[in-house]
DNA sequence: GTCTATAGCTAGATAGAC
DNA sequence: GTCTATCTAGCTATAGAC
């Protein structure tokens, strides 16, 4: 890094940044060097300069997709006063994300072309989906011991964690040919019968 | 139809056949016409030949998505004792399909590749997505009614279809990666909500 | 660190012979 | 209906000058 200009760095980081919200808008092989080099007015073996391989770049992008989730999570543990308001929260910042900005998530984008990815990019998308699960896991976790969340004494919070990014994940799939209320409609039933005090004759909780 | 040799309309199958298999394995722009040629033993211009453009065969494999579609739920329809049966049956072929076949289903191998797909093409998966919500809700439905399943007065049958299907496509994604007891877990746990006289002592439902 | 030039490959697609 | 040959365009990647 010390050996680094400001400038290599400068564009290095450029490069990861144009490149996630490539990734996410069309996906790991969904664009080249070329669309980076057009992005940043620079040619394409100044990418390769960069990052040699694509593979580089996409490990890169890895990083870079762990330091996404980690700052929102930091967010939503900072700014959700208990746990049911923490998932809203990551609801709420998935469907902006899909339906406002119409990108996919950087860890369904690298989900989607999974047959396509080196093998090292398919270890580190496996610990990005680990560390996914762990943080709403943990919501879980504090929502059942708080009384603020009600399950199954049979579920455990990782099994109730994965079903809910599952859940989420795929709806948000579907919602973008069905429309973003088909997301909010799931999301709100899956969400609802967590929730203690469940009174049958009110209305559903909205996100 | 009537036009064509028995040839050309058994060429043109096998090319249908042959794309679904490589659609379901490497999505859609994951196969090339050079990939069917290889695999039929003929040439590119060949498979210009039955499907001009690629677009053109990707519509004949919306189709065969269909069908495909539609055969199955037949099958469950017809084998099934009741709702969660036929749900359950649903989930053990999506399991068989993807773990021991090491396949996306057509959908969602489509909705991956959502962002490269032409327009026609995504307006039949569109149609394709609701086709699959309504034989869900159909069985949602008819388990209510029935008493085979239970669930908040406020779901509607098309609600909690699109939450079954989102969870069961998103949890194939994830555990392609992260092993299929995940898949397993987490549906067993969103069935479970929905089986009357739950029994809380009881280890949960198996696929 | 960036460039021009180019390699080698593959993609989707077409012309025209047989 | 299938072929050989070819086109245009895109891709990842490299050589080597400045």
């Amino acid at each position: 890094m010390t050996t680094k200009s400001a400038n290599a760095r400068q564009t290095r980081q450029q490069l990861i940044d144009v490149g996630a919200d490539l990734l996410c808008r069309r996906g790991y092989t969904g664009f080249s060097y070329q669309d980076l080099a057009r992005e940043l007015g620079i040619s394409k073996p100044s990418v390769h300069h960069h990052f040699a391989q694509k593979a580089d770049l996409g490990l890169a992008l890895c990083d870079w997709t762990e330091q996404w989730l980690r700052d929102g999570f930091a967010h939503f543990d900072q700014h959700g006063h208990n746990a049911p308001d923490k998932l809203q929260r990551y609801l709420r910042a998935a469907a902006k994300h899909t339906f406002n900005e119409h990108k996919q998530c950087p860890l369904s984008a690298l989900h989607s072309d999974l047959a396509q990815l080196p093998d090292a990019m398919r270890a580190r998308l496996s610990d990005l989906s680990r560390l996914e699960v762990d943080w709403v896991a943990a919501v879980f976790r504090q929502g059942l011991a708080d009384g603020e969340l009600q399950a199954p004494a049979t579920a455990s919070a990782q099994e109730l964690a994965q079903l809910f990014i599952f859940a989420c994940k795929g709806a948000l799939y579907y919602a973008r040919l069905l429309g973003r209320e088909h997301f909010e409609q799931s999301m709100s039933l899956l969400l609802q019968q967590w929730l203690p005090d469940a009174q049958p004759a009110q209305s559903r909780t909205t996100l």
